[in-house]
DNA sequence: CTATCATTCGCACGATCGTTAAACTGTTTA
DNA sequence: TAAACAGTTTAACGATCGTGCGAATGATAG
């Protein structure tokens, strides 16, 4: 009757964050970098920072389109901003996100057995 | 009139992998966790493995709805899968993997300064 | 065959992607 | 200062993809 698994895989490791909030966040950031095209600029901005017009002519897409995903990893807070002069320079947020994206890319680069 | 904007910023840093195989594969695997419904299922699989009845109960889900997600989340290769008897338990790939969802779940707790 | 556990299929709804064009911001020139 | 310009952002649209639900289908044990 009773239907129980694994009974003895239930302990309270309260690891970090299970609270609706902090998930959200956290999938927003996963999202984000689950584009090739935003992944492809992450990347770059993994060898430091670039103004749009250089990630525009290095990727070989257009400005809008550039940007507008240069918007999203901003509001997922992978990214900072700063204008300086004419350009608007774009560089990942710190080094926890540097990780992150690191690990990520190096991942998938593992044949992984 | 040149509009070069760094020009300093642009050494041959062959980081590891930008092409498009790879960016492909990890991108995947962005996506996989960038939902909150998946990434809970990650984060439950962080300590132990799983077979669907407990997750279903644990997330309050359907099983069908918790089937689907694994099915994606398998097949971004995030996680394995092993049939034992009448159940299938589920559990993160490898430690690379585990060290991925661990390293996103703590950075979205984070308050990020 | 029946009961249980899990996966898959078909469909509706909403979200997201990329293109084009227009709007905006700050810099330069006069 | 104003006008012209380069760089960046936003809005609107069609097309595509993903999500979640319920029903049907598989798989396994007794």
């Amino acid at each position: 009757m009773n239907a129980t698994c694994a009974p003895e895989d239930h302990p309270e490791h309260e690891h970090p964050p299970l609270d609706a909030e902090h998930l959200q966040r956290a999938a927003r950031m996963g999202a984000a970098m689950g584009e090739p095209g935003r992944l492809t600029l992450l990347a770059l901005l993994l060898q430091g920072r670039h103004c749009v017009s250089e990630l525009t002519t290095e990727t070989g897409e257009s400005t809008s389109l550039v940007s507008q995903r240069l918007k999203v990893l901003t509001d997922a807070e992978l990214l900072h901003r700063r204008r300086e002069g004419k350009h608007v320079y774009y560089s990942l947020a710190d080094d926890h996100v540097r990780i992150l994206v690191r690990n990520l890319l190096s991942h998938a680069a593992d044949d992984h057995q």
